[in-house]
DNA sequence: TTGTAGGCGTTATCAG
DNA sequence: CTGATAACGCCTACAA
């Protein structure tokens, strides 16, 4: 069914169904009328795929994401998907993995399919081979990071300060009379960087010395968290809190303490970041630095539907963490 | 840059630019290799849409959930992207929402977009209007349901049988030695219907009367199973075992169990349904009949892409779930 | 082995 | 207010 099909019915020109269906002016009344009676008779379905042949748009948002399954993007997917469906576009999703080299494939699959905007969600996406391919093959569209920023005029940067966000965790801890606080972390992605950063900062506003920063490397598993706890616990028994970088690390870390028989939060306070739902689920229930994830993706998509419409924005904004409290601190 | 221009430079049509491509026979291996080199130096990526437009298929599959921020839809919206993917298919994720509107709307939507084929997660789609949606307006290409069955000749179904898999639950708890076992579940889809009468056959064939079958109604959540458990167990205090739709209402069941003070499983045993990430965070952890969902997933991207690719399948196939056993029986 | 011409379903331009 | 006609970028007979 093709507007041709239906003109012929309608006994008019191709251009005029056209016009009809994108509420063009100046048709008359009738004629309009009696087209959308049998557009709606024949249950006419435009192709999106002809049109964006010619408005040189296909209405589509690329949407990368390392991992779905990780519980912020998850709902951050959720989000952003509902919240473009209602300005008309489909999200094409994709899992572009932790490689470089899966990135970039990802982000060339999006262009082959000549999406109109990108969302990266994470701040796994700022690397240099990512950039590199932005650069080279994808500056003619807006890219709007969730997490990230890299510096052309194209992209746009929705960041959270997890540096301050994290030291406000140290703060607290020292506030409940923590004096021997670890990190726990996956420390591979930028993201996790900057939160170990803040971690270091708030020691030494606390006058730590450098020789008692303790940091413990893991991967983004409950079984990471946990080993990494009963490891680092068994070995520095005088350690009264543990900060993770994740969540689901956090809880894998409550679990390995409570085994090893040591009360939460009097013998160790721990806290988590991410603020999901498994911090509500472990008992006892985990302080979490929220990191805004759901506000940052609904910033990052309203961000790149203004630039789609035309409208202005900061290339960079700022959102601030704030500590959810709950039983292990 | 089209294949026009590759055509100009390469000083061939654009056919042979096009043959080239798509890597047709007889083309002299120098004609080939020189158009190659010239496709490689411009970094040329074909235009999707308007292949698509000709070979009238969009490599595009959409996907229908209800929500994904429940995990196992992250879990098969993971599984199924990347499987696609390898089959150079992408995949437009819609949030079709629990409303019959809504879901005909997200029809309606990856209609427009010329889809190739449509993945359907979840039983919430057996619905009357989702049914006549489909007939009308979505006969010309393939639908797989995971966890659903329509009897049309384009569509199939991956179905878990829950209804044997509850049953074997309720033998599960009668051979612990419990005896008064009531269902909560969030009752309003199909699915939970299949699980309700695997209750009720369980318990007939442990000569229950029907007048102590217990089946309470909630919401898909942490407070409805918590709030809905504490009601139960307050009002009818010789429950011994509680089944659960669901692991996230279980999950909130047994934080009510423990907070009425009541030892898990040796007051009240609980078993929840999906095996997600939920009931290995909880203390303790969860039993759970595992339904198999990504196994139903990749299951049904596969028959969904055989079909596509002109194989045959049966329209309908049945996986088995399976109790994975934990603390709490 | 290669090129020409037509068409996929729309929208946009320009006459009328 | 409406209708031809030409794109959009690609593929595919058919012809050469």
């Amino acid at each position: 069914m093709t507007i041709y099909d239906i003109a012929k019915v309608a006994g008019v020109s191709a251009s005029t169904v056209s016009r009809v269906i994108n509420n063009k002016e100046n048709i008359k009344k009738e004629t309009r009328d009696k087209v959308k009676q049998i557009l709606r008779e024949y249950n006419y379905i435009p192709n999106d795929q002809a049109r964006g042949l010619v408005t040189r748009s296909t209405k589509l948002i690329g949407i990368l994401v390392v991992d779905i399954r990780n519980a912020h993007h998850t709902d951050i997917a959720f989000v952003v998907e509902k919240f473009l469906r209602k300005k008309g576009y489909c999200s094409i999703i994709l899992n572009a993995g932790e490689d470089e080299s899966e990135m970039c494939e990802a982000i060339r699959i999006i262009e082959q399919r000549r999406v109109d905007g990108v969302l990266l969600i994470g701040s796994m996406f700022q690397n240099k081979r990512v950039k590199t391919e932005i650069i080279q093959n994808l500056s003619h569209i807006p890219i709007v990071m969730a997490n990230g920023y890299i510096d052309r005029s194209n992209v746009y940067g929705v960041l959270v300060d997890e540096y301050e966000g994290v030291k406000k965790c140290v703060d607290l801890l020292f506030s409940k009379g923590k004096n021997n606080i670890a990190f726990i972390a996956k420390s591979t992605t930028p993201s996790s960087q900057e939160k170990i950063k803040g971690y270091i900062e708030g020691l030494k506003k606390h006058n730590y010395l450098e020789k008692d920063i303790i940091i413990i490397e893991t991967n983004n598993t409950l079984k990471g968290g946990y080993k990494a706890t009963q490891e680092l616990l068994m070995e520095k028994k005088h350690i009264d809190a543990i900060i993770y970088s994740e969540d689901i690390i956090a809880v894998g870390g409550i679990q390995a303490v409570k085994d090893l028989g040591l009360c939460i939060p009097k013998k160790v306070a721990i806290i988590g970041v991410d603020n999901t739902i498994y911090g509500q689920i472990i008992s006892p229930s985990l302080t979490s630095l929220d990191n805004k994830m759901t506000d940052m993706a609904l910033q990052a998509s309203n961000i790149l539907i203004d630039d789609l419409e035309g409208m202005n924005h900061p290339e960079k904004i700022m959102l601030f963490s704030e500590i959810v409290e709950r039983e292990t601190t």
